[in-house]
DNA sequence: TGCTTTTGTAATTTATATATTACATTAACT
DNA sequence: AGTTAATGTAATATATAAATTACAAAAGCA
């Protein structure tokens, strides 16, 4: 489950706890989210792209080990 | 939770228990997932998205109501 | 008309995403 | 060195995705 969230986050210079909140999530599950242990919902995902200004197949398609 | 699931899985003429069996879920969760009353989660439409060849983005983007 | 396949849907159970609480570690800064 | 912000991570609880079982309703076809 690798995917671009983390390095897409620090450049907009934002933490994990901004994105938490934005997202409506806690700041442990994007921490998890990040590290590409986690499965997240649709529904998150889509909340976690437009806050970073990305869509889905940009932050979870195809992302190369 | 709308999507382009069932539209793309009709044109390839494939059932909701086919896609099932080849994505690992039953044919219930694809029926609920297209009804679009459903938050699947992320491995799960990865794995839809490839059998329909389909991208995530053409699957389950800004899908209009 | 029947028969079969496909789909809709509900009720209950199980697995797992996410929350909560907590503490440790690291990095940046003074 | 000390302090604070940010992150890693673990243990337990809660919410919900998905399975299971079951039956009904369409839809296609003989």
């Amino acid at each position: 489950m690798k995917n671009n969230v983390k390095i897409t986050r620090i450049k907009t210079s934002m933490t994990q706890q901004q994105l938490a909140k934005k997202t409506g999530v806690t700041r442990q599950t994007i921490g998890l989210i990040e590290k590409g242990e986690y499965n997240p919902t649709l529904q998150l995902c889509i909340a976690i792209a437009k806050e970073l200004d990305k869509t889905l197949d940009e932050l979870f398609w195809e992302v190369e080990e």
